[in-house]
DNA sequence: TTTATTTAGTAAATATGTTTATTAAATTGC
DNA sequence: GCAATTTAATAAACATATTTACTAAATAAA
């Protein structure tokens, strides 16, 4: 026992926990967008956009979990390839307002059927119960002010 | 209710709600680490050598998850900056096996503390039980076959 | 008002993420 | 023993992440 490790474990470390959860889960979505030539950045500000309507980047960037700078550029591609709109507030010209183009709600609908499935898969293995208590703890960390 | 949104909110999807609640707790520890001038993987890659002692490339990016390729040239800067050191395996000639330096403990053990106590102050707020509970949870769902 | 500060977004530089391809070594099948 | 396959790691190319700096617009302070 003199030669014990005091760290807390990895497998216990919840940054790292977090970490690897969302890379089982995001394996299979990560097939599917490779399908579709989208990638996860692109299909989260898509699922933000169809949520939320038109809104400012600022916004997309608190949603999505996206850094401004990363944003700009995504964005810029996003409209060039005719998925996303931009267009300057009117009342407040520092701000840009996003909405989703028609062209990317199609993309968005026509694979939300295998992101759905996915989760059922999960949800199969796990127990819906089980699943809602994880998300509600989820919930309840992103809440805690550190 | 007819124009009412069917998809899953994005606070109820798996993957974002990880992302978001894996944002909460790293801010704190990024903070931490941009004083030692240590990005996030290579305190991951600290972390694991030290748990789990000399062991080859292939391990560290399956334990930190971090993709191979990114690996190569993160160790590769680790390597130059003494905090690790690599060896070509003498029974495989394809492994390299990998091991932390004192000087990369030294960097890990002043600095463990701080990462403690982040830890305990939401152990705090949220309470231990349920921050087990949300442990178990998603060692859980690592182990889901999708 | 005029200045100072804050806010929204972009630019640039460097690090990492991700995919595909490649090399070298080990293993398998025959 | 040898060809085919698999595995570990690296290389290269492009996308995203992250930090710092900057611009322009809005707001607060004086």
């Amino acid at each position: 026992m003199t030669e014990e490790n005091q760290t807390k474990s990895t497998s216990r470390s919840l940054p790292i926990a977090l970490l690897r959860a969302r890379e089982t889960v995001m394996a299979p979505i990560r097939d599917m967008l490779q399908d579709i030539h989208l990638t996860e950045q692109k299909w989260r500000i898509l699922r933000v956009l169809h949520e939320v309507g038109e809104v400012e980047q600022s916004t997309i960037s608190k949603e999505a979990c996206l850094l401004l700078p990363s944003l700009t550029r995504i964005l810029r591609t996003m409209e060039a390839d005719g998925q996303i709109t931009r267009r300057q507030d009117a009342q407040d010209k520092r701000r840009t307002q996003v909405q989703i183009t028609d062209a990317g709600r199609q993309i968005l609908e026509a694979n939300l059927g295998t992101s759905t499935a996915i989760y059922t898969s999960i949800e199969d293995q796990m127990g819906r119960e089980k699943l809602d208590q994880l998300l509600d703890l989820l919930e309840e960390l992103q809440a805690v002010k550190i």
